[in-house]
DNA sequence: CAATATAGTTGGTACTTCCAATCATCTCAA
DNA sequence: TTGAGATGATTGGAAGTACCAACTATATTG
C-alpha cells in the first residue's frame, strides 16, 4: 500500500533541516505533554479531549471530529471519562438520537490544572529564549500551521 | 497524586503564547506522523523505532532507553517488526543476557521511504517559509530543545 | 409513509503500555 | 571460587486506545 512516491518534489538541505527540527521539537513537547497527563492518569487523548470541552461543549460526534477519531472510540472514552466524574452526557434536545457532553466542575478543574502544568513543564525550554526571539517563533509557528484552533491539518 | 504547584513560578503572557504555538504545532505535526505511518502500517512507536534503528543499532535496552519504554513493551514491538521481517533479533556474543537489535534491508527501506514520504508530507508547511524564516526558525527550536538527537527531554 | 441517512452504542480484534514475576547470565566480594 | 545480588530480556495479566462492522433508534426526504 502506498506506492512510493505519487509526486515527490525534492525538497532543499533548509527544508530538510527544519522538517527534522520541528519533528524532534514536536517528540519532545509530546513526551512533556504524555508524562504531564500520565501524571493525572491521563492518557494524552483524554487530556486533550478535557482541553477542547472546556472551551467548546457539544455533541459526541463534534468530538470526534475534533480529536480525529472514529465515533465508537469516543462512545469508550467518554465512558470512562464520565465514570471518573470528568464529564456528563445529556441527551440532545432537539434531536433524540444526540448525546451531548460537557465537563463537570471536576472535569473543568482538572483541566485547568492539567494546563497550567503543561505550562509550567514547558517552561524551562521556553526561557532559553528572550522576549523577542519568543515572539518570532510565535509568528514563524503561526505562518506555518495557522494561527489558531486548527488541530487538524 | 500531584498536587497541584510545587513551585509554579508565573508565567509571562509571551510565555504563554508560545507555549500554546508549540503545542499546536506539535500536534499537527504529531498527527501528519501518525497518518504516514499508518498508510504503511505502522504505528507511530514503529516508525520511531526504525527511525532510530537506522543510525544506530544495538541492544534491547538502549532501544528503551531511546523510546522511553518499559523493556517488556520493546518485547512485543520488537516482536512484532520481526514477524513482519523488518529487523532481526541476534544473540549479543559477550554477554549471554544480552539481545541485538538490526534492521533488515527490508526494514532500511521501509525507515527510508517513511521519513521521504514525512518530509513530503510535511513540506507543504515548511515551504511556506523563505529561506532566511527557514533557517531562524531552525536555529530558534535548536536553542529550546537542544541541537541534535536529544529526542528525551 | 417508506426508504434512506445519521447519532450513538456494542462487540470483536489488534496494538500499546505498564507492572510483577521469572529465567538466564553476569559481576563482585568474602 | 562460589554464592548473593544485579542486570537483560521475556512472559503474563490488566487497562486503555483505536479501528471496523453490525446494530438500534431517531430524523429526513422523496
Amino acid at each position: 500500500m502506498a506506492t512510493s512516491n505519487p509526486e515527490a518534489r525534492p525538497l532543499s538541505r533548509g527544508q530538510v533541516e527544519l522538517i527534522d527540527a520541528m519533528v524532534r521539537a514536536s517528540f519532545v513537547t509530546m513526551a512533556v505533554l504524555t508524562r504531564t497527563a500520565a501524571e493525572h492518569d491521563l492518557s494524552l487523548t483524554q487530556l486533550r479531549m478535557l482541553a477542547i470541552l472546556r472551551d467548546r461543549q457539544g455533541a459526541m460526534s463534534e468530538l470526534a471530529d475534533y480529536l480525529g477519531l472514529d465515533r465508537s472510540t469516543i462512545s469508550g472514552l467518554v465512558d470512562r471519562a464520565e465514570k471518573r466524574g470528568l464529564l456528563r452526557r445529556t441527551p440532545n434536545p432537539l434531536d433524540g438520537r444526540g448525546v451531548d457532553v460537557a465537563l463537570t466542575s471536576e472535569g473543568i478543574e482538572l483541566a485547568h490544572r492539567g494546563a497550567e502544568q503543561i505550562a509550567q513543564a514547558l517552561s524551562p525550554m521556553t526561557r532559553v529564549l528572550s522576549r523577542v526571539e519568543a515572539r518570532r517563533l510565535v509568528a514563524l509557528l503561526e505562518r506555518m500551521f495557522g494561527p489558531d484552533g486548527a488541530y487538524e491539518p
